[in-house]
DNA sequence: ACACAACTAGACCACCCTGGTCGACTCCAA
DNA sequence: TTGGAGTCGACCAGGGTGGTCTAGTTGTGT
């Protein structure tokens, strides 16, 4: 308990850094354990990274596993409040689901993408350090993520000619494979200075195709 | 030259070692390339799982990189031999054409899992290792693979009042996506010893699904 | 003006692991 | 008996590790 105390009173000391040194310190160690994954990170390279001294960061966390914890903590933060908890899951349409949850998805990683990077680590890493409180917390968020994309579905949309849970798999599939490759076609540059007005446009071209391919056809003349 | 000549005598005694220890020993390096990258890969590690001395390696192949390229050049020929030369390049549909490369590729990845991991990872890095040789030759089969994928395609076939790139590309996501996440069910069992035949059945059912939506349907009754 | 605490940098520590070498040893053919 | 191919792992110098500590600066209250 007063170990406990005492970490919440350092890591206060960095709370309490102007936003912006905070921000550098941050982006910094998140890239360095997107990179390279817990162990293999390296404080040096952080430090570098981030402008300070070596001194600093422990002065601040230390402990490198302190750190890393922080960054779990303030990664699930980030991404249940500018990401999942700004889904409408009242909508049963799958594909308005679905692309309300890529355009989301797309603006909360434009807006840090690092983050997104760090999560995709620590959602695979089989988490040795780490206390469970906060395994816990990661478990939560993948359920949330997992009923937010599969919940309150209506199937009875879908064309009935065919299993319409093999249906709603194709249609999150290709929803999946537009981002990635788009993803994948914009790799270097800044996400954040992107203009998505003409990929947008493409993806509801992809998403015509989808509604009338897998949707019950509405006007049968 | 001459330097060249007494690496390839080198390597042959590599070569004419017994098989079944070729194996062991290129499995534990595909594996710790794949899993670590070049730079951070250890060749410590790699000894420890082939069971051999350390200094038996650096007898095999004298430096760290010569086995990478070794690694590199054996996974070409791997993929080459037992999964693209065996594609039917004339086959006009689409989902006849995926289905192939997916059965194809499943079967050659059952046969040597870590090659297609460590070429995953190769195709990546930034191949700062590598004379350009190889790198070229890593291009060619970049060019190959595309080739198989879009090269001969009747687009004719696809209902007639959509985009046919876009259908296209619906399609190939669709059959990447049920093929990516078999990948990850079946994670940590041994791909070889896996019965995929009630697999097939389901894939079966989604490429029967993908017909009837995207194709043009042949009786109008 | 002074004291004292908060803050900061980076030299430094002991340790570990790295790619690669080398001498000692075994085995077998000549 | 000799010599060379094959084999091992202790060993090397070097570099990187997480973490500490000292010396110095800055800021603030009195």
């Amino acid at each position: 308990m007063c170990v406990k105390e005492e970490v919440d009173i350092i890591i206060a000391r960095f709370e309490s850094l102007e936003e912006s040194k905070q921000h550098k310190i941050r982006q910094a160690a998140l890239e360095e354990f997107a990179a390279h994954g817990y162990e293999k990170a390296s404080t040096n390279r952080i430090v570098k990274a981030a402008g300070i001294g070596k001194g600093m960061l422990f002065y601040y966390f230390t402990r490198k596993q302190e750190l890393y914890e922080y960054l779990v903590k303030y990664s699930l933060e980030f991404i249940q409040s500018q990401y999942l908890d700004k889904v409408d899951a009242g909508e049963p349409d799958l594909i308005e689901r679905l692309t309300q949850l890529a355009r989301l998805k797309m603006e909360a990683q434009a807006e840090n993408e690092e983050v997104f990077k760090f999560s995709a680590v620590f959602l695979q890493e089989g988490e040795p350090h780490l206390p469970k409180e906060l395994a816990a917390d990661i478990e939560n968020m993948k359920q949330a993520g997992y009923k937010l994309m599969y919940e309150g579905i209506d199937r009875s949309r879908f064309r009935k000619d065919a299993d319409p849970e093999k249906v709603f798999h194709l249609i999150r599939w290709s929803i999946d494979g537009y981002q990635q490759e788009l993803l994948a076609r914009l790799t270097g540059q800044k996400l954040a200075e992107i203009d998505f007005a003409p990929y947008w446009q493409e993806f509801y071209g992809y998403l015509a195709i989808l509604k009338k391919s897998f949707y019950e056809t509405e006007e049968e003349s």
